[in-house]
DNA sequence: CTAACTCCCTGATAGC
DNA sequence: TGCTATCAGGGAGTTA
């Protein structure tokens, strides 16, 4: 028993930030929080240029004397949209900003450094695995045509993810269902935690093949992928709002897990033993009896 | 065209 | 106590 709350301890203590949708949605609604609009930016700083790409940091030099119009979330890319120019920030798997209202202490791992005028307000990237990533580019017409952009699949909280139109995406593809979901040209913001996590709710088995769904499992996908996302959005909403003194490691969403990350411990509905497996090269979670 | 595989990177952990 | 090996994971790039 007790060896059993050790291991939970420990893998809880290992789980690293995975920013997915819910989480990007939360670091943008902090940062709004926390910089207002119109913020004229004084001055940026690269400690290293090499993330996931090269930052291209003399376009967003160009950013200097320009305000902040607005941050906005785009899959789990965030958009920081300035009067002339707009960078793009991805947070990789362990990428993360911090604010801070005085010059802030430096910490290891710190790669770019916003300061706005007139507030003595930092903005600082942090990414310790540098697989996050930051661009710039000139306008929001230019967003839909960025490399990165323009095979986007759908914002699962908008009208459009529909569980009809997943049906006909998924019509040719025999790929696991989990993948499917994953894949961020289908759907967007749905990552390895939450994939699993709607599956289980769904009741669909991950490995089962995307074109074999019938329409009312997609109406389950869809349902239980909204329902989640906006629950985990509220959960971390909540625990994140002492956003600058923390890293982000700190979201409740964890404490709602079914399946992930719960291999060989008992299924919450059934009872039987959770089972896990690699599926394209992620760690995968389900319930054999509940999941067909 | 789709799908599968490889690699980037660091910190945590296991094994010796 | 310290060393080395292994692994996680988003997703672009490469290969089949």
């Amino acid at each position: 028993m007790i060896e059993g709350i050790r291991k939970i301890y420990r893998i809880r203590a290992r789980r690293p930030f995975l920013p997915e949708l819910p989480e990007v949605e939360n670091v943008c609604i902090s940062l709004k929080k926390q910089i207002p609009s119109g913020l004229e930016l004084k001055q940026i700083e690269f400690f290293r240029m090499d993330l996931r790409f090269i930052i291209p940091t003399k376009q967003l030099l160009g950013l200097i004397n320009e305000r902040l119009v607005t941050i906005e979330r785009r899959g789990k890319y965030i958009i920081f949209i300035f009067t002339r120019g707009i960078m793009i920030s991805h947070l990789g798997m362990t990428g993360h900003w911090r604010v801070s209202q005085t010059i802030p202490k430096s910490e290891k791992h710190d790669h770019v450094q916003l300061q706005f005028r007139n507030s003595s307000l930092y903005l600082t990237y942090n990414d310790p695995r540098r697989f996050g990533y930051l661009d710039f580019i000139n306008s929001l017409d230019q967003l839909k045509k960025h490399k990165l952009f323009i095979h986007l699949g759908l914002e699962p909280l908008s009208e459009d993810f529909t569980a009809e139109l997943l049906k006909k995406m998924s019509q040719k593809s025999e790929r696991a269902v989990k993948i499917f979901l994953m894949d961020q040209k289908n759907i967007l913001g749905i990552g390895n935690i939450y994939a699993s996590e709607i599956l289980f709710q769904a009741k669909v088995k991950p490995q089962k093949k995307a074109n074999q769904l019938t329409l009312l499992q997609w109406q389950k996908v869809v349902f239980y992928s909204i329902k989640i996302l906006k629950h985990a959005i509220q959960l971390g909403g909540s625990s994140i709002k002492d956003y600058r003194n923390t890293n982000g490691q700190s979201g409740k969403f964890q404490n709602q897990h079914q399946v992930y990350g719960k291999k060989g411990e008992s299924c919450r509905t059934c009872s039987s033993i959770i089972k896990s497996e690699v599926l394209g090269g992620r760690a995968t979670f389900w319930c054999s009896h509940c999941q067909k």
